[in-house]
DNA sequence: TCTTTGTTGACCAGAGTGGTCAATTTCAGT
DNA sequence: ACTGAAATTGACCACTCTGGTCAACAAAGA
């Protein structure tokens, strides 16, 4: 649990980690290449092992920092007052965008960790996180019931696949965003609110009982 | 346009072909390696050359097959006259499950292809296939727009987001499926349609006009 | 027996691998 | 200006893996 890589500089620190991020998201452990990742990130063969020793030390490491940043986005963020599941489903997507922007394949890299497409390690570590609070097993079971009106749903029959629903198209449309920007402007976070709300308004209609005032959206 | 390996036992082809696809779609073509091809396709080396020449013209044989056999799955399957677009969306989506259970990561390679994330060749050869008629963009146009009756839909001003809604959820719950086989059984489809039919008739009572006579869907 | 076709796997030169280390540059403290 | 420590470099190493070759063998029909 102590910091990455301390006292270097944030800047070049950021290089490193995408350039490692991506490169562990992209290929298989065996087939991640550190030749790769020094020259994407601009720093010599030497410093690389000068900071992690070897490979599967800074594959380690890597693990360790995004299985945090992740928890931390997340936990730092949400606002668990906030008992509509819509307002709350699309806070995560937004957090999911956010965190993106920083560290593009950092959520490539983390899904693959998770599904144990690494080294065996990656379980242990996951496990050993677990010790500290840091289960996303908990977590994505706590978005779903910790504090949320289900009463607001009109058929209490459908609720269970009127809430899938919901989560995918907000889990499909972030990627498609995603997808959309690379080359464009580095993609516009209160726009891609506005027009969520926008779906999110549907949804309601769709799902919610009906009301005579409309309930109100924070942006 | 010519057959893929003539003459060869199908099976042994298939297993051939299932390999190659499979590394291709894992790694990018410089890493895709024709040693994991013949050892999962439980041939020699020799063989494998012995059909294709070499890494570039198996990889061209690939590509090429993998464009025909998706075109024409959907092609042959798709009922034209069918004017529910409800219902037309799920047809793909079960076609798309039914070639996933022959060939497990064509869509994967086909994708990659698409994206160009391989060789510019690919590009070249969808380009070349288009003078077929092969057009994968005209396609997935037609879905949408041929012979599709919008007049179904409750509020015009708000049917384009209800069709990414019904589109993103079918994408979505056809990966997870796709997702919870692998060890278990090899995927029930008749099960997955009428699982698919539920959602739809949960997305048509939000997104269709009401009538006394519920729309009727054929299995 | 001969020819054709399918099939093997040892072998090759070259590229790429994780990792090392002596040599340099950088820079704060005096 | 001098010093010592820390940051940084890249040539180098032994090793693995690469795409591709080819002489040899097996099967089978003529």
């Amino acid at each position: 649990m102590q910091e990455i890589m301390p006292g270097i500089e944030p800047e070049k620190r950021d290089r490193i980690l995408n350039a490692a991020i991506e490169e562990f998201a992209t290929f298989p452990y065996e087939k991640a290449s550190t030749n790769h990742i020094v020259a994407k990130a601009g720093i010599s063969k030497g410093l690389l092992f000068h900071y992690f020793g070897s490979k599967q030390e800074l594959y380690e490491q890597l693990v360790g920092f995004v299985i945090e940043k992740m928890y931390r986005s997340i936990m730092d963020r949400i606002d668990w007052n906030e008992s509509d599941l819509f307002e709350r489903l699309k806070q995560i997507a937004l957090i999911k965008m956010e965190v993106q922007q920083a560290y593009p394949h950092l959520f490539d890299f983390l899904l693959k960790v998770i599904s144990n497409q690494h080294l065996a390690k990656a379980a242990e570590m996951i496990e050993f996180y677990k010790g500290y609070g840091l289960d996303f097993a908990q977590v994505s079971q706590d978005i779903y019931t910790r504090n949320v009106d289900y009463g607001k749903f009109r058929d209490p029959a459908t609720t269970r696949e009127a809430v899938n629903i919901v989560r995918w198209s907000l889990e499909k449309y972030g990627e498609e965003l995603l997808a959309q920007m690379s080359s464009d402007t580095p993609l516009d976070l209160a726009q891609a609110a506005v027009s969520m709300n926008h779906y999110m308004d549907i949804l309601k209609q769709s799902f919610y009982k009906p009301s005579l005032e409309q309930e109100g959206h924070a942006v």
